[in-house]
DNA sequence: GAAGATTGAGTCATCAATCTTC
DNA sequence: GAAGATTGATGACTCAATCTTC
């Protein structure tokens, strides 16, 4: 019978690593999230989300664009500015000049909140993750993700 | 009025880097989870949970140690437990010595499950994260992964 | 009473199917 | 027909409350 090829497994030294990896994947958006959910309501994700907003020219952009400027998919988004704007935060409307795209658009309140919680969240990510490396971890770290970004996008070849 | 605190704000070179590793938060558990879910029927959590099972003598663990190998909480654990329960690849029961911990143990057929995931996984992992690194990234990326969790574990100050 | 463990309710993410506009 | 966007059903995670054993 044709076996699956044994693949080529972890060294010693690899699996350390894949570990330490494995459990800041687990552990630390749940630490973020719990943070801004107790100070500001939001998740991790619908912060970047609100956030990203607020880094826009008119604070606004097209909702597929925003989607991949948070890393996430278009569909995910989309029942999350459904959530935002019931709670007035963010507003979607049909582009004026193509009504095929829809701008996400942040409101006042939406504005106002984000620099409420902005505050809380950096203070959270320097004490989690920033003061926790030292400059030579930080940036090898920064590449080491923009590298492992790369093979996620799509393009990749993965069976 | 007492405006709250100014934090220190990232600095540009900080922004990089936490953008680049929060992409791979958001993402990168969604590729692993795929390849496991489309090969195994399992996801990330579910595969850690019997992994570490499969890791231990005689297969088997108390809940609670459980737990904290695979960096969920008891209660994340013990709602997968029923699952994976229900289908056959583990069972729980109460520790002989002592009525109040209950011990995890790896079925045959549970043992079987890792056993065909493996393969499939630790390629994924292979490619999407380790392949990715140079040696040098892989140690840093270890030691401040290893660093983060520290500030994550129970005992760190944090408002 | 406290540690270990479980439960269930509420919330969110994912995926496939659908709708709209060009 | 295809790109952009939305929807809803299903399954999973979280948190607080509860139960059990010592």
């Amino acid at each position: 019978v044709p076996e699956p090829e044994e693949p080529e497994w972890l060294s010693t030294h690899e699996q350390v690593v894949w570990v330490a990896l494995a459990g800041v994947l687990i552990k630390l958006p749940g630490v973020l999230d719990a943070q801004l959910q107790r100070d500001s309501g939001l998740n991790l994700f619908e912060y970047f989300v609100l956030s990203n907003l607020s880094q826009r020219e008119n604070h606004t952009v097209r909702m597929s664009d925003l989607a991949s400027l948070v890393n996430g998919s278009l569909s995910r988004l989309s029942n999350v500015a459904k959530r935002l704007e019931q709670r007035g935060w963010m507003r979607r409307e049909p582009a004026p000049d193509n009504g095929r795209y829809t701008n996400a658009v942040l409101t006042d309140s939406g504005w106002k909140l984000v620099q409420a919680a902005a505050p809380g969240h950096v203070r959270a990510v320097r004490h989690f993750v920033i003061s926790a490396l030292t400059a030579e971890q930080a940036c090898a770290v920064g590449d080491a993700c923009t590298s492992i970004m790369q093979r996620i996008e799509p393009g990749s070849t993965w069976p």
